[in-house]
DNA sequence: CATGCCCCCTGCACGC
DNA sequence: TGCGTGCAGGGGGCAT
């Protein structure tokens, strides 16, 4: 489940082979992923240069020279796999790639002669080509809250979206229009963190005689460490695999709290057991004894 | 507007 | 061993 550290480790991963180089040919192996493929998706891309591949939230936004503008999902279950060029290729190709094809569902030959092959079985993810001028009002991007990286995210910014809201601050952090970038797991990492209930009220986050709360400074700094490490993980983890990969279940043991149900609490001196609990549909993890 | 819920899809962990 | 069932979740859309 790519979010935020994951699909930062796809562009710095990409980065390299996609910026600067053309598109030499592309393939799409279906009409649709989560939606349709716009008309003339790979006419309008063959041909362009990739100018600047970024990232804003869980999106993947690839610059080109035409104007246009690649936006890529990951979804669920999307990723990447950067093949050599032909020549460079060992004969021996077997083993430690995800190897079922079934799923590629769109392929980019650049001119660096690199393809670089899109797989996502859940087909949650997306891919969608529009101008310059679309991107500048595009309805889900345009809505997007602060890159929780960015130093401009803080703990009074965040306090301030979370002033008058009635929800938990499950339900809160998960909204990509209060922060970009945080899915499931890592929301449920920060929260127990910064030591603060995934049930209690976001509105008690709100800044109090125009200071912020000791917990929404716990929170703000919770956040950006978990990203933060997961980032590095996801970096280190890459450099061993031949896939780019996406997803951030597949570590083994790396979350503190996160389907980690009826195990021992990892806080120090903490003696409580993990509990799961449904929040908005979707499974919640936290310890009941150290997060209030 | 805010909030909650459903749905899309497939792989996988279960239970029998 | 094989089959059925239910669950996982990002984000868009819709009902309340």
């Amino acid at each position: 489940m790519p979010e935020l550290p994951e699909v930062e480790a796809v562009r710095r991963a990409l980065q390299p082979v996609m910026q600067d180089a053309r598109f030499t040919s592309v393939m799409t192996r279906r009409a649709d992923l989560r939606f349709p493929f716009p008309d003339r998706f790979a006419a309008r891309l063959e041909g362009q240069m990739v100018t600047r591949l970024e990232r804003r939230g869980k999106h993947l936004i690839a610059r080109l020279s035409s104007g246009d503008v690649l936006l890529m999902h990951l979804g669920m279950s999307g990723s990447f796999r950067v093949d050599p060029p032909l020549d460079d290729r060992s004969a021996d190709t077997s083993g430690d790639r995800a190897a079922d094809g079934r799923h590629d569902h769109v392929i980019f030959r650049m001119s660096s002669g690199v393809t670089i092959t899109f797989n996502d079985p859940r087909r949650f993810g997306s891919m969608d080509l529009i101008s310059g001028e679309q991107l500048s009002r595009h309805a889900t991007l345009g809505g997007l809250g602060p890159e929780p990286l960015d130093d401009a995210f803080d703990a009074a910014v965040l306090a301030r979206a979370c002033a008058g809201k009635k929800t938990s601050l499950k339900a809160t952090l998960s909204d990509q229009r209060v922060v970009a970038g945080l899915g499931n797991i890592y929301v449920c990492e920060a929260l127990h963190r910064a030591r603060l209930s995934p049930k209690r009220r976001a509105w008690t986050m709100a800044t109090r005689a125009g200071a912020p709360r000791d917990a929404a400074r716990r929170l703000a700094a919770a956040i950006k460490h978990v990203l933060n490490e997961a980032i590095a993980r996801s970096l280190a983890w890459q450099q061993g695999a031949t896939a780019v990969a996406a997803d951030a279940a597949s570590f083994p043991n790396r979350f503190r709290v996160y389907d980690r149900e009826g195990a021992r609490c990892l806080r120090k001196g903490c003696d409580g057991r993990i509990r799961r609990i449904v929040q908005s549909g979707r499974s919640t993890f936290y310890c009941p004894v150290c997060q209030r």
